[in-house]
DNA sequence: ACGCTCTCTGGAGTTAGTCAAGAAAGCGAA
DNA sequence: TTCGCTTTCTTGACTAACTCCAGAGAGCGT
């Protein structure tokens, strides 16, 4: 059984509070969902959050670790609570629609490059860009 | 001996303007650099250019594969001259620096997904995340 | 040298998110 | 079960990094 959202915050040493469970249940239900995104859902289930509180909860869930942020070049950052695997994604160019991809490699890192120019690497990034199914048939293919 | 960056224009099918000219030689320069600093350095070279016309031209070059464009989560976006082979980055948490790294596999595209969930890849970018030595010793290092 | 078209200028607008101050609420201790 | 400290939420102003637009200006094929 996975613990829900109390357990998990009350773990990760964080309050409480109705938008913080609101967040991470409806955050489970709808994985790679952007802040704005999360903010309406929160707000249909609790009447009334400020967008401040949407982000503050995204940001210290992210922090903990309760929840893992995906910043897709040009497309607003996207949440899901699949943590603690190194999995990778699929984004869209056109539509920013984020899928996950497991790991090519097995293992985190996963991936070391050849040469780390004096920096204490933490993190192997892999995004793999193209068009999703939706996207693609469209006239505005530039790969066809 | 490289072309310059009228010949790469030219070969591009773009029209060859000051702006464009000193953008490309300034690129070559410095490498990894934010629109801000592009600016900056055209700036200096020609007198005055319109933000809007740096824009123009890192996209158009862009779009024609002269330049690359590298976004980084929570940076502004980097240019490179650097295109052609698939090498990826390193890039600092803390201040955006960002360095080349040699593809870990030799050729593009490097890496596949092994579930494409339909989506048509055109490609694989990798980043490594980390801190750049200039930040690694100060007291915010979360690392050591 | 002409004129079509692409590019640049200047300024307003947008998105996604941050900052700050005070009110409200969680939660450990009494 | 109440107190009071501290974290969290609300409201609203603010910012960075772009984008959009209309019109002026400048390449370049003929």
């Amino acid at each position: 059984m996975t613990p829900g959202p109390r357990e998990l915050l009350k773990d990760a040493g964080l309050r409480i509070t109705a938008p913080r469970i609101a967040v991470l249940d409806w955050l489970a239900e709808h994985p790679h969902a952007t802040a704005d995104q999360v903010a309406d859902g929160v707000r249909a289930r609790l009447g009334s959050v400020s967008t401040q509180a949407v982000y503050d909860v995204l940001h210290a869930c992210a922090r903990t670790g309760l929840l893992r942020r995906i910043e897709p070049a040009g497309h607003p950052a996207r949440y899901e609570t699949r943590t603690g695997d190194n999995h990778h994604h699929l984004v869209c160019r056109d539509c920013g629609r984020t899928e996950d991809v497991d790991c090519v490699h097995g293992a985190a890192p996963c991936l070391e490059p050849l040469d780390t120019a004096g920096f204490a690497v933490d993190e192997a990034e892999v995004l793999f860009w193209g068009l999703c199914p939706d996207c693609r048939p469209s006239g505005t293919c530039q790969w066809c």
